[in-house]
This record gives C-alpha cells, structure tokens and sequence, in this order.
DNA sequence: AGCACGCCGACT
DNA sequence: GTCGGCGTGCTC
C-alpha cells in the first residue's frame, strides 16, 4: 500500500493523507472522500511518515483522473514557498494557482499534439544600435534577472520581442506579464503580428472555460507566448523559456488580500527554480529593483537613453489652475492640439464626477455607511459611489445634518472633466478611460482601438491610460490632481508620484516633440527632478533616504491587519497581537486604528513590522500569531 | 472553504 | 412547540 499527502483547494494549509495501491506521479490530479463528500486534490507527495494516532482513519484514493500530472515539483515548490513567505494558506495558493475547471472531476487530456511554431520574421523591426546592444548581452541560456530602464518611447518592447522570437525558435514559451487586463489585448494585437496563432491570453475576465483552455494550452505548447496579468504567475512554465515583466514597477503586480503574493517576486524565485532568464522592464523602476541592478547587482541593469526615431522628451512645465479646472494655459494648448488633429491626454487621478459631496451650510460631508470614507459623487449613473464596497447610494436633495439644499461638490474626476471639456470645446470627440468605463471588455477594447486608430481628440483618465499605450499621436499630455497620492501616509508617496507623472508624460510625443503640463504644485526637490526628466537621479536620491529611515530594500515590512464587525473584537484581536510581539524583540508600530478605520462594516486596526531579518520573523510570526483572526500583508505596498 | 452541529431568540 | 440566526470545529 501507498500512502499520499493530498492537497484541497480550501483555506487550509495542511494537506491529508490517503492510501492506494497504485503508484501516482507528484502533482496528479486524484478524486478522494473528504468530509464525506468527493472532491478533487493533488497529491503533493508519498509519504511514509503516519501518525496513527492523529488520523482516525485513512481512506483510500476514488481514483486518479488524468493520464498525468497536473502540476510540476517545481510548481509544488512554488506554492509551499509562496504560502510560507506571504503567511497564507497552502490550499488558497493553490486555488490561485489552476483554472477553476482545474478542480472539477473531468479527466483532463495533457497529452502534447505536435509543438506549434509560428513567426513572421517580416514584422520584426530592426534594433537600433542601443537595443542590439541590450538584445545581445541578455543571457538566454541561465538564471539572471535583467532591468531595462528605458525612457518611454525608447523601444523595450522590441528588445524582448526579438528575444522571445530566439527562445520560440529553440523550442521554448515565453511568458509576459502586463499590469492590467486591457493591456493583454492591446498587447495581443501587436504580438500577433509577429507571432500569429500562437498567442495566449490569460487573466481574471476570461470565462472559465477560456481560462481553463488558454492555460491548457500553454502548458500543451500550442499557444507559445503568454499575455497575462498577476494570476499567470502560477501557469506551467516546464517548457518556458523567458519571462518578462513588463512595466515592472506596477503595483497591481501584488495582490493584498489573501492569499497575497507580488507575481514578480514569485515569477524570480520561479525563474530560479528552471534556470531561465527574467527580463524586468520599465521607464521608472521600482526603488527596490534598481537598487538590485545598480548597487547590489544582483540584477544587471541596462538602461535605453534614446527614444526611437531620435525624437526629444516633451517639454514638462507646471502651472496651477486658479478657478476654473484646467489652467488657462492648458486650455491653450489643448485648442492648439484639436486643430493641429492631435490627440491630447488628461490624466485626473479620480474615476467620478466629482471627490464628494458637502453641505455648504453646516460643513457635513456625504460618507458611505459601511466604510470610513466619503462618498464619490457619480454624475452618469446620477449616485454616490463607495469607492471601497462599489454600494451606491441615491443623491440626497437637503442635508441629513441641517435640511439645508445647498450641497455643492468638491474637487474633480474624470466625468466632471470630461463634462468641462465639451462644454468648453464643442463638438469634438472625448473618450474616457477609467475603472467604469472599461469594466466591459468590449467598450474597453473599443476606447483603446479608437484611440490607436487616432479617431480620438481628448482622451481623459486615470492612471489606466499612463500604461503603454503608444499612441503616435498624443502630443499633449495635462496630469491633474496628482496631490491627492499624498493624502494617505505611505513611505513611497514621492515615488509614486514621480514615476507617474514621468510614465504620462512619456505617452507625449513619440513621433514629434511633445509638451506636458502638470496642473499641481509639488515639493521642489520633485518638481526638479521630473523638469529634468531625472527619475534616475530621483532613484539615487531616494535610495539614501529609505537607508537613513531603514525602510524597503534595506528592511522588509509586515503589516498585520485586525478586522471585525465588532469594533471591540477587532480591538481585542490586535491587542493580543501586540501582547505577544511586545517581548518578541522586533520592532513595529502600533498597533493603531487604519488610515481607513471601517471597509465593508467592518473596523479595522493595524501594526506594522519593520525587520531586517525577514525569515526569522516569518517564523516567529507562523509559531506565534497564525490562526488568531489576524490578516498578513508581507511586503506591502498599500497602508490605508 | 464548506458543512454539520449546537445553542438562543421570534414566530405559526 | 418549531424555524432559523450564525458562532465553533472538523475534514485523512
């Protein structure tokens, strides 16, 4: 008899063990009794090791459903570590990890049909002198994780195309990472000219049927590159031969909630794991990444100082609006950019109409119920939106507070925006790309070809249209707003911002010189540094103040989050926590209230861990503090 | 995560 | 007297 240690896809971190007398490969699919009802778990090891005294009894394996394993010992590897370090349950990382098709009792045929391979070489362009330079020194053959800091425009996709040509060629897949689910199709367009039938896509808006099959696929070496978003982290890579993380410095690469992971970290240990290069790639770094590329060089860095073509960087001037919402400078050039037939971009970093409501009498302002925070006022779906719980609420005629009627609106989003602009520019054609406008892929894919197709005059929206989108002809390109990134406590405020307004500014004149013209005032020393078109200089700068504050990459943050209904609970929960870390020796903040002290009705305190022996901690924190009501955020990048 | 079990409150 | 709220605990 055998015995195996089976895995769930539940919240659990154990795994079961249960008895067959056939021999099952690690990693295949079995149907077991569980709890007195079937369900489907991989088997993640033989063992040898039972405890009789532990186990009332040990059932024998229904079946095994495939004709091979579903998951590698690589990708076992990757989830117990991956559990371990973002102090989540093994099962939820698992549930992650497959399509949900993945987990239903469908024998599923992994069989390899003839490998596919198809390239264009008609389509590629040829590399100037500073990307075959790059091109040629990347590594293909071994484990090496290689920043391009490339300023916008300067062609990095190009590099890591030619690249993924040479790893197709060699009988390999290539996986490229994308921060946001319209970018995969975007990207789609492109790659299929290169590489035709052979592209995959894979993110969390495919049906679970088109899931299931794009990743099937993958692993079958019918599709041979992958466009996917945080959750491809988890795909078969037995066959693959590069990845790339394109626009690396995202933060949509981490997930917050549980089970929490950031896809690079992963997609590195995992690259290290097959001994297959990591290309990382972006106009701003991450503080972290280019401090490995540039001090630690545990990274190698290869920087791109030239756009294509030779054409400049846009001219970056400030100027603050004083009563209307754009400057009249701004509208200046916004008159000059419709004429000329140019596409102009509005960055308002605010979906809505409006931040939120208040009554002018009494100074009450419109807050959601569930949540610590004010309501955004809609003005397209006529409601108040809860920007944390998405509930709605009805726009109410007098105030709560004093029955007063006279309840203005503060500050801006993309509609009120949107709404000034037609207003003050006539017939002319806007669209809008935010969260509301592109939750429906057929109107997101709509805005973007429009806009590829230059169809567009005015393109207004949040941080979504600062994410690669090449538009030649975007010579305009206005940031509104940008200060409200200062208004939560976060150590990397500045480089958020920084890096935001210079990824904007780079969507500006990639054919002809551009301008850009940010409508805030900022602290000087930034202010300084996005004029000059210095992110590196910023970076060099930023590395020394995280080391005097011995904060991230020179320490590691873990965020220990209390949730509950009940307010005293919650309170209590994050109170035992602080008993225990108390003579633990690390050192940490609070605990105290959240930034956002309620989300979803439910109150919420927090501490925060700063450690410069991160394993060390992770093991105190998995002996001590697991299982007590408590949320891990490991790494983190979001504080509210 | 499910799902059963169990112990109190508001109805026909 | 019963239905059903969701707190607790277990799954090889």
């Amino acid at each position: 008899m055998n015995y195996y240690n089976v895995l769930f896809n539940i919240a659990l971190s154990k795994s079961f063990t249960y008895k067959s007398t056939q021999n099952i490969e690690v990693g295949s699919r079995v149907l077991v009794d569980f709890n007195n009802r079937k369900k489907v778990g991989i088997v993640l090891e033989k063992t040898t090791q039972i405890n009789i005294d532990d186990i009332k009894e040990i059932k024998e394996i229904i079946s095994i459903l495939d004709n091979k394993p579903v998951i590698t010992e690589e990708l076992i590897k990757t989830i117990n570590f991956a559990s371990y370090y973002y102090l989540s349950p093994r099962g939820l990382i698992l549930r992650n990890a497959l399509p949900s098709k993945a987990f239903s009792k469908e024998p599923i045929n992994f069989e390899k049909n003839s490998i596919k391979k198809q390239i264009n070489h008609q389509k590629f362009f040829n590399l100037n002198d500073e990307q075959k330079k790059i091109y040629e020194s990347i590594d293909l053959k071994i484990f090496n994780v290689n920043l391009i800091f490339g300023v916008t425009g300067s062609g990095k996709t190009e590099i890591f195309l030619h690249l993924i040509r040479d790893v197709i060629e060699k009988g390999k897949n290539a996986l490229v990472l994308v921060p946001e689910i319209v970018l995969t199709n975007q990207y789609k367009r492109v790659f299929e000219e290169k590489f035709l039938d052979t592209v995959g896509v894979y993110h969390s808006q495919l049906t679970p049927k088109q899931k299931f099959l794009e990743w099937l696929m993958f692993k079958k070496q019918e599709k041979r590159v992958l466009l996917g978003t945080r959750s491809a982290a988890f795909v078969d890579l037995s066959d693959t031969g590069l990845i790339v993380i394109d626009e690396e410095n995202d933060d949509s690469y981490k997930q917050e909630n549980t089970p929490s992971y950031n896809a690079k970290d992963l997609l590195i240990y995992r690259a290290k794991q097959l001994n297959i290069p990591v290309i990382l790639s972006s106009a701003t770094p991450t503080v972290e990444t280019y401090y490995k590329a540039s001090i630690t060089k545990k990274f190698k860095l290869f920087k791109l100082n030239n756009r294509i073509n030779n054409c400049e960087l846009p001219v970056i001037e400030f100027s603050k609006p004083e009563n209307t919402l754009l400057s009249i400078k701004s509208q200046e050039y916004i008159k000059k950019s419709i004429e000329e037939k140019q596409t102009c971009a509005i960055l308002v970093n605010r979906r809505g109409f409006a931040h939120f409501l208040i009554c002018g009498d009494c100074g009450y302002i419109f807050r959601c119920p569930n949540c610590n925070v004010s309501l955004v006022y809609h003005k397209k779906t006529k409601d108040l939106k809860c920007h944390f719980c998405e509930s709605s609420f009805e726009i109410p005629k007098k105030c709560p507070n004093c029955s007063s009627y006279n309840i203005k609106d503060v500050g801006t989003g993309t509609q009120k925006m949107e709404e000034f602009l037609r207003e003050n520019f006539g017939n002319i054609n806007i669209a809008r790309l935010d969260r509301d406008t592109a939750s429906s892929k057929k109107n997101a894919y709509n805005i973007v070809s429009n806009l590829l197709d230059g169809k567009i005059d005015i393109i207004v929206g949040t941080s979504m249209i600062s994410k690669g989108y090449d538009i030649e002809k975007i010579n305009l390109v206005i940031i509104s707003n940008i200060e409200s990134i200062f208004a939560l406590p976060d150590f990397r405020a500045d480089e958020k911002c920084v890096s935001l307004i210079i990824q904007t500014a780079g969507r500006s004149g990639r054919k002809q010189k551009g301008n850009v013209i940010i409508e805030s005032k900022l602290p000087s020393r930034l202010e300084n540094f996005i004029i000059n078109h210095d992110y590196e200089g910023f970076l060099k700068e930023e590395i020394n103040l995280r080391k005097s504050l011995n904060y991230p990459p020179f320490s590691h943050l873990i965020r220990i989050l209390s949730q509950n209904t009940n307010e005293k609970v919650a309170k209590q929960n994050i109170q035992l926590c602080f008993e225990i870390l108390k003579n633990s020796g690390f050192s940490f903040l609070g605990p105290t209230k959240c930034p956002i002290d309620k989300i979803k009705n439910k109150y919420r305190y927090h501490i925060i861990i700063k450690t410069n022996d991160i394993f060390k901690t992770l093991h105190f924190i998995t002996a001590e503090l697991l299982d007590k009501n408590l949320n891990f955020d490991v790494d983190p990048i979001s504080f509210f």
